[in-house]
RNA sequence: GUACCCGUAGCUCAAUUGGAUAGAGUGUCUGGCUUCGGACCAGAAGGUUGCAGGUUCGAGUCCUGCCGGGUACACCA
């Protein structure tokens, strides 16, 4: 049975309480009421464990809050054997306490039995998630603002698991338009069959260097942009000679932000690739247009959103060709295609929350049920000590280049602290921590605010940093080794100290 | 111009989604300890939650209007 009662309070063992707390009311609540109310936590111990705001009552009681407080205290008669053994009114709260023999039984014994596994639920058993994130462009390496889209995306999928949902992580590719030619052109030009080995750079940095020079071609001719636009028509024919070089390219960027993710420790368990879906839209449109869901300007198609109160986007260019939402409606129908699924997130910054809200309502429009099970998740971007992050302008604020850094501070840190290490076990100590401090500190924000990454104090060791938990765990498995042959008495102890400690490892690592 | 997001302690962020006296870290100040993992401990000061209204038993949280900051509004991706 479920009690509205319980809406703000997990957990096995509170939900028992609670339901006991229910019975109780009951002789003197009407049970439609009473599934209205909620129970929850007092904002300090010594006022009990749960709490019941009596304002809800007010009206049905005929009575103020304060009152009703006392009259329910006065009249509940408790269980012998119950969970709760005392109740008492204060102002207009009534405050459960709980039996703390029974209760603390009752929760050892769930420890006992679920040891690490404690905290997970399966509250989504049977339903399957697909969590969409960072989906990159094969023009540049990862940024600052995709690790936040990658811890995001990352974390969710965890918190889900661990709730017992079945979650598919997948990962768009971006590896088409004139953004990738780009590039592209910038080699053909000045490439002079260089590789990202015959230059030792990593690959996806070899490919974005061009990106960066193609800006700087373009100031000193701006006719640069018209061929890169040629370019992406020869690419759109199958050109044989720009598709290898496309697949070239595309596969040394690739490389290196595999890489990349592997170091920021995230991974997929399937990839889309625009290109090969960025045709395939047309259909759908073109039936919808038909059926007069959409409308024609001028050639092109147009879906006119007035009814969500956004504005019109188009759909189909006038000479046909497709545009980014042509593959992203059909890659919506696809995804539920390839698996069954309850819901589909989108990790998008927030720089797309309007296109976002168009490509739902389209999908609303054209009758795709799916549509209100997607979500966007939407998140802030990241600053780096007041400038905005942008490769093009060369700020160098990449994964690869701020991983290395943090971890050459990192390891300095660690040397100060114990001579002895070994470079290797400093190495992998720096590795752990870095990451560490990096996932705890923009996790901690608000998905909507804007985070204000500030290198220094990511890598802080004291305070609410990632670096701090780690140390805490560190101790706290220092202080279990050392009394391993003591008495048996603190086994428990041990028991619980480890679960802690492997529980502010997890947030370290979510 | 229109839409969306943000505005909380000097600084960086929380606040059980409308609940009791708005909390942490950091910085500052006071006191302790001088390295059993000291990357420490105890305490103090610090707030008109951007401003003005409204809704209600109750508002940092919801509504309206302003102010300030950000983002987006292409037959780009």
């Amino acid at each position: 049975m479920q009690y509205k009662l319980n809406s703000k309070i997990e957990g096995r063992f509170a939900s028992l309480a609670i339901k006991e707390i229910f019975e109780l009311l009951k002789q003197f609540i009407d049970i439609k009421i009473l599934k209205e109310l909620e129970i929850i936590y007092p904002p300090e111990r010594e006022m009990g464990d749960f709490t019941l705001p009596c304002f809800a009552l007010a009206k049905s009681f005929r009575k103020s809050p304060a009152e009703i407080a006392v009259k329910l205290s006065k009249n509940i008669r408790l269980k012998k054997e119950g969970l709760i053994r005392k109740v008492k009114n204060q102002d207009t709260y009534l405050n459960f306490f709980i039996n703390k023999e029974r209760s603390a039984e009752l929760i050892l014994s769930e420890v006992f039995l679920k040891k690490d596994k404690i905290g997970e639920s399966d509250i989504g058993k049977n339903r399957k998630i697909m969590i969409e994130y960072l989906s990159p462009n094969t023009n540049k390496p990862l940024h600052l603002g995709h690790s936040r889209n990658a811890f995001i995306g990352w974390s969710v999928s965890k918190i889900l698991k661990t709730n017992g949902y079945k979650v598919i992580k997948t990962c768009l590719i971006n590896d088409r338009g004139i953004h990738i030619c780009k590039s592209m052109l910038a080699y053909q030009k000045m490439g002079n069959k260089k590789t990202p080995k015959s230059e030792k750079i990593k690959s996806d940095h070899f490919v974005g260097d061009y990106y960066v020079l193609f800006d700087k071609l373009r100031k000193e001719n701006p006719e640069i942009e018209k061929e890169a636009q040629e370019l992406l028509q020869k690419w759109e024919k199958g050109d044989k000679k720009v598709r290898a070089l496309w697949k070239k390219m595309n596969n040394w960027a690739l490389k290196g932000i595999k890489e990349s993710c592997d170091e920021l420790g995230v991974g997929f368990d399937k990839f889309y690739f625009e290109s090969n879906y960025y045709k395939k839209g047309r259909y759908i449109i073109l039936k919808g247009l038909k059926q007069k869901k959409f409308i024609k300007e001028g050639g092109a198609v147009l879906a006119d959103l007035k009814k969500y109160n956004l504005p019109n986007k188009f759909l189909l260019r006038s000479d046909g060709t497709a545009l980014y939402i042509t593959q992203d409606i059909y890659l919506s129908y696809l995804k539920c295609k390839d698996y069954k699924l309850n819901k589909i997130v989108h990790v998008i910054a927030s720089e797309q929350d309007l296109s976002q809200k168009q490509l739902f309502a389209i999908l609303d429009i054209l009758k795709f049920n799916a549509a209100k099970n997607m979500r966007h998740l939407s998140y802030g971007m990241v600053n780096v000590e007041g400038g905005k992050l942008k490769s093009r302008e060369g700020v160098k604020v990449d994964i690869d280049s701020l991983l290395a850094e943090l971890k050459g501070a990192a390891e300095a840190e660690i040397k100060k602290r114990n001579k002895k290490l070994s470079k290797k076990e400093i190495a992998g100590r720096a590795k752990v921590i870095v990451l560490g401090a990096l996932k705890y500190y923009i996790l901690q924000y608000g998905a909507k605010n804007i985070v204000n990454f500030n290198p220094k104090k990511s890598l802080s060791f004291t305070g609410n940093t990632g670096p701090y938990l780690q140390y805490t765990y560190a101790r706290i498995i220092g202080i279990i080794q050392k009394n391993k042959s003591k008495v048996e008495s603190r086994k428990l102890l041990m028991l619980l100290m480890l679960i802690l400690a492997n529980y502010l490892m997890r947030l370290t690592q979510v």
